[in-house]
DNA sequence: ACTCTTCTCCTACATATGTAGTATAATAGC
DNA sequence: GCTATTATACTACATATGTAGGAGAAGAGT
């Protein structure tokens, strides 16, 4: 198998912002993703409600109006979003060597042990090739 | 310590491939920026140079003249700059928890035998907290 | 019914990014 | 010395991104 399914247009930093909000909680209005924002991301109600229309011509997101009001619900997973700008992150900035970008991570972040064991775990698991 | 100083604007996307030209070789004129691009990344002779002189705007490259031609050079170590990206993709993308993208990474990616070691031991270190 | 609030929809605009053309100067070959 | 090549400096322009204001509809309170 190896049929890619590409996302849509890469999300910029703001919208990565919104989505998160969406994936993070479900279908939510315009008021509630600005509630939901942190104080340093807020933003005028209007400029968040531009970013979910743009979130749904790019295909992300999709509208459904109820009374008044207008909500927006993800229609792409997280899941194969993160994938995919991980893989454009490590391409631009690791030329393309995952491991290296592991090289790098490990030594330059706090772990705890709990986290160490979790992916001493998954190392393990890799090596046996269990999917 | 704590004095993080920090990199120039981001770089986009175009402007990683040209600063990994030169990061990977050194000193380099538009020319020769340009012919190692690989095929997929060439650009009009012009638009290398409106790079290159964008970069030297933003504080990434210096400019020597040397003769009729100028060369361009890192003023910038690659190391702090990967350093920059990474930190904001986590924090865009993983919401900040790296340990998050090493799960994702760790199962996502093809590891051979060397480099799950070399993990493991990266992760001993980690554990033993040697910096 | 009138007013305040709160939506939606549409419009606008600055800055950033990708991309390259043009005019002009220097140089290398005949 | 004239011509072809190549480099620089400057200008231009489309699309993307960040940010938000205004007009007008709908509903809430009195």
């Amino acid at each position: 198998m190896s049929h890619k399914k590409s996302n849509p247009d890469p999300l910029s930093k703001f919208e990565w912002t919104i989505m998160n909000q969406i994936w993070d909680g479900s279908r939510m209005s315009a008021r509630e993703v600005m509630e939901a924002l942190p104080p340093e991301k807020q933003r005028a109600y209007t400029t968040i409600q531009t970013y979910l229309e743009r979130l749904v011509g790019k295909g992300y997101l999709e509208k459904e109006k109820i009374g008044m009001v207008n909500f927006y619900g993800a229609v792409v997973s997280r899941e194969s979003v993160v994938a995919g700008a991980t893989n454009n992150f490590v391409n631009q900035v690791f030329a393309g060597s995952a491991s290296r970008l592991a090289a790098y991570l490990i030594p330059n972040i706090d772990l705890n042990s709990k986290e160490i064991e979790m992916i001493r775990q998954l190392l393990d698991e890799a090596e046996r090739g269990d999917a």
